[in-house]
DNA sequence: CAGAATCCCCCAAGATACTG
DNA sequence: CAGTATCTTGGGGGATTCTG
C-alpha cells in the first residue's frame, strides 16, 4: 500500500504552523463532529438541535456552532420574528467535508468491535508482560 | 447530494454509548493524528518518535503511544538489549485507518485557505451584524 | 425561542526530575 | 535508551441563572 499517496504531509513534524491541525483540532472537539453530521441531514433551528442532540448543552451548542460558522463550515440564519427563529445549515464547505468524515465514521463503526476487543485485551494483560523482567542474571 | 450514504448513523442522538465517538474522541486528542501518520512511514523506535514530533513531551508520546497501543492501531516491540531498544509500528488496524484519516487531512489541506478566509471575515464583522435588532413592531 | 453571563470542576497536557 | 513519577496549570465543558 502506497501510504504517500494518502498522506502528502509536507510539514509533519512542525505542529505550531500546521494549518492542518487547526481544521483537525477542531473536529476533534466534543461536539464539533455530532453537529455536522446532524446538520448534513437537513438545516434545523437552535432548539431541533438541541433535541437532536440530547446531552449538549445550551452553552457548549452555542459556542460550537458559532465556531463551525467562524469556519464558514456552517451557516446562520436569523428571522427576526417573536419570538425569533434562527436556523443553521451546511454551507458548501461543510457538505465538501462529509465524504472523508463519512468515510472516517464508517471506518469507526465498521473496526469499533475489533478496538473493543483490542482494549479488552490489552487492560487484562498482568501489567509485566510488556516490561519483561531485566534478566536478573547479575549476580 | 446523498449524504445518507456517507453517513449511516443509526444513533447520531445518543453520545454516551455511541461507540463511534470512543473512537473519534482519540483521534481528536492532540498528538495522536500525528504520531499515526508519522508511523504510517514505517516503524520508528521511541526517541526517533521524539526527534521526528519535536513538540511533543516524552510524557505525552509514552501515553498516546500507550493509547493507541491499547486500541489495537499500533504495535510496540521491545528488544531486551541493554540499552533497550523499543519498537513502535502501525498494525493492520492501524494501517486500515490511513485512508480515511489520509482523505480527511488531504481535505484540510485542500480547504485551509477556505477557512482562513471564513475566519478572517467572521472575525471582522461588528458583532451585531449577526444581531440585528427585532423589529420593534411589538407595539 | 435563542441565546448571554457566571461559576465551577476536572483533566489533558506541559515542565521538571529521576531510573533500570 | 526508554521510559516513570510528581507537580502544576489552562481551558474545555457542565450546571445554573438571566434576558430580549
Amino acid at each position: 500500500m502506497n501510504l504517500d499517496a494518502h498522506l502528502p504531509l509536507p510539514p509533519p513534524a512542525d505542529g505550531r504552523t500546521c494549518p492542518v491541525r487547526d481544521v483537525l483540532d477542531r473536529l476533534g472537539d466534543k461536539w464539533s463532529t455530532l453537529l455536522l453530521v446532524t446538520l448534513a441531514q437537513g438545516a434545523q433551528r437552535f432548539n431541533a438541535l438541541a433535541r437532536a442532540v440530547p446531552d449538549i448543552s445550551r452553552r457548549m451548542l452555542t459556542e460550537t456552532l458559532r465556531h463551525l460558522e467562524r469556519d464558514g463550515l456552517i451557516w446562520r440564519e436569523v428571522t427576526p420574528s417573536t419570538p425569533p427563529a434562527v436556523a443553521y445549515g451546511l454551507t458548501p464547505l461543510g457538505f465538501s467535508l462529509m465524504p472523508p468524515l463519512g468515510a472516517l465514521i464508517e471506518w469507526a463503526e465498521h473496526h469499533q468491535s475489533k478496538i473493543a476487543v483490542a482494549r479488552e485485551r490489552f487492560d487484562k494483560l498482568p501489567m509485566r508482560v510488556r516490561e519483561p523482567e531485566p534478566a536478573s542474571s547479575v549476580s
